[in-house]
DNA sequence: TTGTAAGCGTTATCAA
DNA sequence: TTGATAACGCTTACAA
């Protein structure tokens, strides 16, 4: 079934069908009832590439997550923290416009080319990058060739001028920064720090963060009380174990991710300490393991929500209406208190 | 740049490079050469509406996971323990046929229709559906129509006769009677069953499977042992305390999901019970959480994996090349012991 | 208010 | 081995 049938049925041409279909106003009620009739008892619905052809945007959305430079499988169900909850979101928030999604994970077997060729055949009319870090540079190659997109967390490029984009950061150093007043506020003073990847953006921040509290705190910045690890649980074990190789005095370590503060949490246990008990953890991410995990871990929520639908939202707008230039936009964090982290008893 | 562009440069007709691009046999190796070169040089990369419109398969699946049946936020995260897995893996699978995935979430706010209109106006060529029990008429409509399905876990509708379609379903009998098994072979003799809504037929085959072991151990089937849950973690809890209430004799439960068992286990413990000390219990799904939580939780794996591939790799026959008539394909369950089971002391 | 006709970028058919 | 031309199904000036 298509126009040309229906405009035949409703004995009309196939441009009234088109403007009935597109709700356009210049079309007598009659006419338009006698086609909307028609349309609805023979299901007719215009094909999208036909329209899309003809100059109709596709309303189609990519989702880009790129998966951690891990070889084993079992990191991509990690990553997987960030892809289904953001994806659903992101979901909800296009289906307001008609927008669809299409999803991709970019790693070693799917590589860049896959996510580039869908902007080149036009199949997206613009897309969003998560964890994109080792992608930096295509990236930047697609916005310069004027391909719109939005990229999640690497608010280190800014100010990097490489065409018209836009950014959506978590307040990595403002979560931190929180995470280890917490800990202060919970009258720790010997308080560990596990770094993320110091590559990465983020764990740079979270760190910075972990620094101002500790000084604002009037506490001393100790480097043999900063390691770093590499976000997954194994660095977080093996940082907990540098950390307390040689040392009783920690009684509260900021860890810059979930994974890895879950990782030196099997360490502590392992060593006969307790939790919160002898050392206080706090997280990073709210991943859902965190409130299941015991003791439950005291983390820092990002609103992954909160992220999807900004970034589709201004994505939608930058298709449609265009950006006049760069946005730069920030989503708060949020402390969530759980059993890991215990006032001290002085 | 299009192909009428490319054609002025290489100096040949469009149809000469529509035929290089689809890498047709008759074209000389000079005019071919001459054409791949003006390609690269200008980044030609055909347009996908424009190729579907032509006649090309436009190489799009729709993987539709249907949300559970209730309002909260939070059971949407518990249905990502298969969203995230089973997406990545199809998109991995697909990738080889150079098959892109759209994924879409069916809920409340997002209506069946959505996933309808996706094949009516022929965006995508075919589609998966996960967790379709409230859908299952608006399915087999589009299966009447003769749109390309596979359907996950619908064993039940094998053999209704409604168009060709291919179910990919997991063993849930043999699952459950390797989990009820397991337990009796620990020396458990009192087992209770925590099944899961039994208007899904996952639900109603585990309570067989169960059945069929205590039989088959020559052990009596008490109704009193057996109570209804619908898969979420609250209901896990309250079937646990009705189990419990007045009854000190139960030493095993096998729940029919993870999150039963990990509600399940919150009442116990809550009650002041040991984990496996006094009550093992036994899930089903292997969820990610299972071995995160402590104890750690003796499951019933289904290999997601497995799933997403048979189920992709046969949509893709079955829009290829079509298929004679319905196929059903099973895919195997895996014991997996962790540590709330324990052999029983005699 | 409606219809005609051109055009979107490809592929497929058939003739050269 | 190549090229001209029609066709795919729709939208959109523009004409009526």
């Amino acid at each position: 079934m298509n126009s040309k049938e229906i405009a035949k049925m409703a004995r009309v041409s196939r441009s009234t069908v088109s403007k009935v279909v597109n709700d356009y106003a210049n079309i007598s009620d009659k006419t338009r009832e006698k086609v909307i009739e028609i349309i609805k008892k023979y299901g007719y619905v215009p094909q999208a590439s036909a329209r899309n052809l003809a100059g109709k945007s596709n309303k189609m959305i990519g989702v880009f997550i790129t998966d951690v430079n891990h070889d084993s499988k079992e990191l991509r169900v990690i990553e997987s923290d960030y892809f289904s909850p953001f994806a659903t979101a992101a979901m909800d928030y296009a289906d307001k416009f008609e927008y669809n999604i299409l999803t991709l994970v970019i790693d070693k077997n799917r590589k860049f080319d896959k996510a580039r060729k869908l902007f080149y055949n036009k199949t997206i009319s613009g897309g969003i990058f998560i964890g994109a870090e080792n992608n930096v540079q295509e990236i930047f190659e697609l916005i310069r060739s004027g391909y719109k997109l939005v990229i999640i967390d690497q608010e280190r490029y800014k100010d990097r001028v490489v065409g018209k984009h836009i950014i959506v950061n978590s307040k990595n150093l403002e979560g931190a920064y929180k995470a280890t007043k917490h800990l202060i506020e919970y009258g720790h003073r010997e308080i560990a720090h596990i770094c993320g990847d110091m590559n990465k953006f983020s764990g740079f921040k979270r760190l910075e963060g972990y620094k101002k509290a500790i000084v604002e705190a009037g506490l001393p910045i100790r480097t043999e009380y900063i390691t770093e690890g590499d976000f997954t649980e194994d660095s977080g074990y093996e940082s907990a174990k540098k950390l307390l190789k040689n040392n009783n005095k920690i009684t509260g370590i900021f860890a810059s991710s979930d994974n890895m503060a879950i990782g030196a949490m099997r360490f502590i246990k392992e060593i006969g300490l307790r939790i919160p008990d002898d050392i206080s953890i706090v997280g990073y991410d709210d991943i859902k393991i965190a409130s299941y995990i015991s003791p439950s871990l005291t983390t820092i929520r990002v609103s992954i929500l909160d992220m999807a639908s900004i970034a589709v939202k201004s994505l939608i707008n930058f298709i449609e209406k265009d950006i006049k230039s760069s946005r730069y936009n920030t989503v708060s964090t949020e402390l969530v208190i759980r059993q890991s982290s215990k006032r001290i008893k002085e």
